[in-house]
DNA sequence: ACTTGATTGAAACGATTGTTTGAAACACGT
DNA sequence: ACGTGTTTCAAACAATCGTTTCAATCAAGT
């Protein structure tokens, strides 16, 4: 099979784009075969049917989405660095705020709010993963937590993160496009490390302007 | 119209779990009318179409979900306080992770998350009042902030509160379902309280353990 | 050229959807 | 009892969806 684009390729692509933007139900056959330039019937063909097309495309997401390979390295920091290094990676990679934000992001933000039951094998491959090196990190700060507290602590930053994809049509209408937009991946993870590490006490409260936050680092 | 149940009250709760359980697409309109033990034809009797059925609900949704009425009366509070009974407020009631979780929020999550026409409606009427209540709250906190800086302090705070909503069938998949559940209303709007007003600098560091928490209130 | 297997194409199928229809049933003022 | 306007009902309609069909096309081995 030595072709430069193969139709199965186009049509994982084009149907990745359809799901991310529509929604398994509301994404239609016919307009992701017209996107990728095939017939109607090449889905079935290739893939079987909606469904089986449904999963190769989250598994590719998965695959070329956020990469786990460029995970943070969290060998010789500071638990303050690993901390911040771990949110700064979130923002950007996982959220996907830093780039034009791809089809593969939205794809798996939809899996987490409105879970299929391909949804147990996004969590085993992906979730899981990077929830336990946070994990780690806050038994580190935390060493006499218990096992709930250190579950909340993670998911006071993993929230903090995930709203600005979650809530991003609402967050339009509330303070308006452009200001929206304004939030650069650098100023959110910054914000959210300062606050983050405030809160654990491992720095000084949030400061009102950006000249304050810095004089300390 | 002196009557105690009538089919269009039936088909507007019927309309609510159905539109919250499968979402807009999903849902189905002769599933609705056989919950309210309504004929095939009400909903078009009474509401004209499916869109317009959604549309009531969703204003309904509004009406008996969080009860705006109900919002903290911020009068003599302190700023720490003000910040506690919102949290608080948001948490139990705007979550709904208090009472059995209605239908009502579940809706309106979806509103958020994969918003439909309708979303100008509920910004307008429920979401920015309270928004508008924090960020003042915000801005008592931080009285030299930018604007900028306001935003992403409020964002914060949603974005915890949010979280539990959004990501719950994840968590049951990520702790398990029983740790999950374990997080109560009240020690989840403690946590984010506590959380928030130490990254503020208005408390002291997030402690290790309950004990250490309540001895500085 | 012929065969074989994999791929593409246009058209149709069957099921399900929201919607409409027109008659029957009901409520109620006269 | 009658007439009138409202509400319910079973049935069908039109549109759309995912899927299937089967012949046409292509690539490569012989």
């Amino acid at each position: 099979m030595p072709e430069q684009d193969p139709t199965k390729t186009r049509l994982l692509e084009a149907a990745g784009r359809e799901f991310a933007e529509k929604g398994y139900e509301l994404a239609r056959v016919r307009a992701i075969c017209e996107r990728a330039g095939a017939n109607l019937a090449a889905v079935n063909y290739h893939f079987g049917d909606k469904e089986q097309l449904y999963r190769e495309v989250l598994l590719e997401a998965h695959r070329c989405g956020p990469d786990p390979s460029t995970a943070p390295e969290l060998g010789a920091l500071s638990t303050a660095e690993k901390l911040r290094a771990f949110i700064a990676h979130f923002i950007e990679h996982v959220i996907g705020l830093g780039d034009t934000d791809s089809w593969q992001n939205r794809l798996i933000m939809r899996e987490i709010v409105d879970p299929t039951p391909a949804l147990e094998f996004l969590v085993r491959e992906s979730i899981r993963p990077r929830f336990e090196a946070l994990r780690a990190i806050m038994r580190e700060v935390r060493p006499d937590a218990d096992a709930q507290r250190i579950d909340v602590l993670c998911f006071s930053v993993i929230g903090q993160c995930l709203h600005y994809k979650v809530a991003t049509r609402v967050m339009d209408r509330l303070i308006g496009a452009d200001r929206r937009e304004a939030l650069t991946a650098a100023y959110l993870a910054d914000h959210i490390a300062e606050f983050t590490l405030a809160a654990l006490g491992l720095g000084p409260p949030v400061a009102s302007s950006e000249a304050q936050v810095r004089s300390q680092s």
